[in-house]
DNA sequence: CGACTAGTTGAGGCCAGTCAATGTTGGTGG
DNA sequence: CCACCAACATTGACTGGCCTCAACTAGTCG
């Protein structure tokens, strides 16, 4: 179970392994262009040939850097670009009828959101940055009109819509069929993960959201989800030090995660 | 609150308005082509100019028959192809680790299903026919090199999985903050919506799932679901017979729906 | 320092789950 | 046509997981 675009299912296409990326990114280097972008196996660019490299820069238009808290976009904002996270995190928000909100997901550096929106041409919620953070702004379409030309980059777009569909199952499923201890286990295993395939480490990282912003992501109360932090750390699974994570018995939390009743 | 894609959503983009088809579909005069088809304009080829529209029919390789109970695909199976319903409906169900599962929906005709199998080159979860149904059969590739050539095409390959992702935000929504009368009303309000899209009663139309296939794509129960409908029927929200479902008012039905407590 | 936000913990209540008994429906074969 | 069976559905009694409400602590920032 997993929340994210794995990177077996990343990898499915064939294209360039994930673990050949570095182990750590050096953010001091990163250059400013797509082609050299330490994130581009994550994105659309992933698997293209020297021809069509050139060209992927020319797929953004502009970037953009947010203060922790500031809104991206918001549902019913007119859609034109998709926006490649390129350091930071956000949130993402759907509303219900009666102006409640829900936390709909969680996004890191690498990712791509906004593609709610192409559909009715309006972004269906709100994207929140959880912390300082830089994005590529891509009108979408130049990114049509570049899968018009390259054949792999056409597969590309579509295999990003594809797994976030197989996310938002993962999610359904989560929300669906499991108890909340199973639900926190399955988030926890699944940032460890996602903070791995970043070249950070997998076993203690830095939550970015609020206990509260936690439980609406995974349909709970954030006095649950706080409960559920210090039970998880009376049994010896994590170390919980506010937001400081730590993973301590991975085994057992796989276990809660995997065994049914 | 919807949990299907909306004629509004659907109309988002120019073209042919849904009203515009006839109010029952005469499935005896069916012709057998994508052209001719009276779903089409649920579909992919909505909007296309004629010139278009005459290759539209190459895209189904061929047209299957279930019948009540077949399994279209499974989950792990090698994605090939992308599915239309024109007749009959479907449920697909996601699996847990723990060997359970879950209804992740319920497709209906003019739908396609099969769409999470485009980026792990495997399906994603099980399709079974909810009664006898006739899908097309549309190999990805083909649709792939069309949308290369035809810009609308496209962009309603886009659209079509971009539209997913915004029904399933709702229904992450519907699992993860509402209680379970709220669950049920959204559910019949939506099915209600989506029979009168297909030129059905929206008053009175019978439901293709058990209590159990409801319950678990609303993530509750199988006596929960029906305590629900006998609680609706005793307040005179709406009349139920075994599968047949009378909805007698919409207005309380609604505000069930849109009121927060 | 006080005001504020985020997080922890406890007591009690309620919504929906579990278990179990019974009723209903639809298809099959005598 | 009816008897029979299996699958589906209804209803009740009880349980329990999570929510609600509330009090308290810790850390932050003007």
């Amino acid at each position: 179970m997993n929340l994210a675009v794995t990177p077996a299912a990343r990898n499915a296409y064939p294209g360039p392994a994930v673990h050949a990326r570095p182990l750590v990114l050096d953010i001091s280097n990163r250059r400013t262009t797509c082609s050299a972008c330490g994130l581009r196996d994550l994105c659309l660019s992933d698997g293209l040939d020297a021809e069509a490299l050139i060209h992927v820069d020319e797929l953004v238009a502009s970037r953009t850097r947010l203060h922790k808290g500031d809104t991206l976009f918001r549902a019913g904002d007119r859609f034109t670009s998709l926006y490649a996270i390129r350091s930071g995190s956000c949130k993402t928000i759907s509303l219900t009828v009666d102006g409640h909100s829900q936390v709909a997901g969680y996004h890191m550096s690498g990712e791509i959101i906004g593609v709610e929106g192409i559909g009715s041409d309006h972004y269906g919620c709100q994207a929140v940055a959880l912390e300082d953070t830089e994005v590529c702004v891509m009108p979408f379409e130049r990114l049509e009109a570049f899968g018009r030309k390259h054949l792999r980059f056409q597969h590309n777009v579509h295999r990003l819509l594809s797994l976030e569909i197989g996310r938002q199952h993962r999610v359904m499923l989560l929300l669906g069929t499991m108890l909340a201890e199973r639900r926190l286990a399955v988030f926890l295993l699944d940032l460890a993960d996602r903070y791995r395939d970043r070249g950070y480490s997998s076993c203690e990282y830095v939550l970015r959201m609020t206990r509260e912003e936690i439980g609406s992501y995974l349909g709970l109360k954030l006095e649950t989800v706080s409960r559920l932090f210090s039970k998880f750390q009376r049994d010896g699974l994590v170390q919980v030090q506010g937001r400081t994570i730590k993973l301590l018995d991975r085994i057992s939390l796989r276990r809660l995660v995997e065994n049914s009743d």
